[in-house]
DNA sequence: TAGTCTCTTGAACGATCGTTCAAGTAACAT
DNA sequence: ATGTTACTTGAACGATCGTTCAAGAGACTA
């Protein structure tokens, strides 16, 4: 069974915007691509921008089952699903000679007075994406230090992964993502450091313990 | 004496590229900003790209007198120099109400296929930006860890900066910005307490220095 | 004064933009 | 059979896109 013409539409968009941006795919690239004609999208969509609504709704309930999940396949350790998450983002860059663009990073630095609809799906996109690596690190439990912001360093991993994607592209070159995860490792082998040995308090150092302020109870 | 005309046509793109992207400023919003007609600004530039060419060498020019130099007055330690230069990030962002993206990150995101020139200027961009970074990181000396990659780190900076600039503008909401940086700043504070250890060995750990493997001389 | 050069004027061009809509087709209900 | 609904067709619209260019203005040289 063929899709239906709404879903090639919105395929043909996640495929045009993701290669050439949203304003520079126009509405007949988009025709074309979906092999459709003008009045069928205007038929299912009032305008293009409903259409980059659909692309960002379908990236929001896709974040699980198409990018989170191929992604940490036979992975158990949460931390490493972390770094198994950015390995994918590397094969992207790759597989595309280091033009990869993130499709909701690239709409969220290109649209610069966007629709408030368009605006909280980017929002909402990057909050998936933070929330499951939030998990993640909530998952790792006594392995980060007790008083990190689980939330904070799940963010800092986005920035991680946007930051890098964007000098990639930029230099045409993976090295510039790959030498900036390897800073995010470095960090993370660092925190882990730090809690390991601040669950086994041995001669607490000076300046130690900093954060870890005494809990009220327990 | 006002200014001539090309300065005035490059100015008035550079506000627009900055406030809109450039593919969404039409070359009548140029003339417009820049009180020009056609006929002046296609006498100084062969086409709407090369005054995008100027913007991005203005800016390539500017990254020392322009933006560091005011980050950096009176700061005088290099790793504070580093936070600075985010923190005068952070003022921007927190000035344009959290609309702010980085001009250079902005276009290296929103031109796919760029051309040649315009993609060598911005990783020339970029890499004035890591190279004054990496001066400074050099400039801390033994205070960062013997073995570590001074142009990774200054990389993973901007990776931070460009990163946090993007979540704080979907966001629309400085924290997130702030969040990336202090796990900068955290990250930063366990490389000095590393070196520190380093410098005066105590009882090396199992695994503590590893990546500082001996060096052949000295 | 005439000639040359640099820069400005602004109307106009063809291409492409997002969008509209009257007409037509096919499936289903009555 | 007839009306209703859901969808498709594709020509056409006005607006705007980047760009062109013949004509003119002003300053300097010969």
């Amino acid at each position: 069974m063929p899709p239906d013409t709404r879903s090639r539409i919105v395929f043909a968009a996640m495929e045009l915007f993701w290669e050439k941006g949203y304003s520079s795919t126009s509405v007949a690239d988009l025709l074309k691509r979906a092999d459709v004609n003008a009045g069928s999208l205007y038929h299912f969509f009032p305008g293009k921008q409903d259409v980059l609504i659909a692309v960002l709704e379908a990236y929001r309930d896709g974040i699980g089952p198409m990018l989170l999940e191929p992604a940490w396949r036979g992975i158990g350790d949460p931390i490493e699903k972390v770094f198994a998450l950015l390995a994918r983002y590397r094969k992207l860059i790759v597989q595309t000679e280091c033009t990869y663009g993130c499709p909701v990073g690239s709409v969220a630095l290109e649209l610069h007075e966007p629709d408030p609809v368009v605006r909280e799906l980017l929002a909402a996109n990057f909050r998936g994406w933070i929330d499951a690596i939030r998990d993640c690190l909530v998952q790792a439990g006594p392995r980060l230090p007790l008083g990190l912001d689980r939330t904070a360093l799940a963010e800092f991993v986005l920035t991680t992964m946007e930051g890098g994607v964007m000098q990639a592209r930029t230099f045409r070159d993976v090295t510039s993502f790959d030498r900036s995860v390897a800073q995010l490792r470095a960090y993370f082998e660092r925190l882990e450091r730090d809690a390991a040995s601040e669950s086994r308090p041995e001669r607490p150092r000076a300046t130690a313990a900093r954060k870890t302020k005494p809990r009220g109870r327990r």
